[in-house]
DNA sequence: TTAATTCCTATTAATTTGGTAGGATTAATA
DNA sequence: TATTAATCCTACCAAATTAATAGGAATTAA
């Protein structure tokens, strides 16, 4: 499962690529459109811009815009970011590996096998869903309804 | 990632499946064939032979052996059992289905789409991973070797 | 000067995770 | 019948993680 915080962060940035006119986009907006506690989105966002994926303007009228293009965010990126790990064992992660200190033999294991498979093939999906990907499956899923 | 519980049972469950006699396997011969501390193992596989995955036989030359066949247990079911939902996403669950509370239309979503195509996948491959698969991909492991 | 914003630091309640402790009960065998 | 080696049962617990909240300082546009 992915937490509150990757999900809350990933609704943001989708919030803040779908957002036509130029202007920063507020906090209090994004919280109020996406029925997020505020506080909490608040130090979403700031780790958002410590990462470099958001840039922000102080001040009156100020807020968050991306710092990159929107086909140059995934949700690989953002989930790895706030939860750390993809992969189901850590063994097989290639951003936070580590060795399962019981394993014996990790080259020999097989749930390691199926779990590498499962890895390569979500982090596949994940970082093909790009926030334009992400934008686009919704206006294909509006045009349906 | 995967609990300790989760993976612990995993690997108990294909070591018995991969055990040559008969006899059923007790929980000290796993945990110090497994690394896997006695106690915390031994409510694992209560819980296991609570949801009928296990059978135990009480008293001395005692221990525990498959319910089933070993075709018929994989790691999603284990997964379930211990962790609950596979999902990335509480409402793309099968088994543990839930409303995203935040969510005003959970139809139009992108992310609860890409969601969805990773679960089906991810389901897809640990239904496959029977201990019978388990047991068969560390034989070619081991080959290799 | 005011309003609206980000920025910063600290705190916290609840839940989950990963165990441990101690003994009761059961059954095979000498 | 005593011994040994198992499962079974109940309770407890420490540490980490999660999902926030609190309160205000600094910044900027109008």
């Amino acid at each position: 499962m992915l937490s509150k915080k990757s999900k809350y962060a990933i609704k943001a940035l989708v919030f803040i690529a779908g957002n036509r006119d130029k202007q920063p986009v507020s906090v209090r907006t994004i919280a109020h459109e996406e029925n997020i506690p505020l506080k909490f989105l608040e130090s979403i966002l700031a780790e958002l811009k410590n990462a470099r994926v958001l840039k922000s303007t102080k001040g009156k009228y100020g807020g968050y815009s991306l710092n990159r293009s929107p086909d140059e965010i995934h949700m690989a990126e953002i989930m790895r970011l706030f939860d750390g790990a993809i992969a189901l064992l850590p063994c097989v992660s290639e951003n936070f590996y580590e060795r399962c200190e019981e394993c014996s033999d990790e080259l020999t294991c097989g749930i390691r096998q199926v779990a590498m498979e499962i890895r390569r093939q979500t982090v596949a999906q994940l970082q093909g869903a790009t926030l334009t990907n992400i934008l686009e499956r919704e206006a294909q899923l509006d045009k349906g309804s």
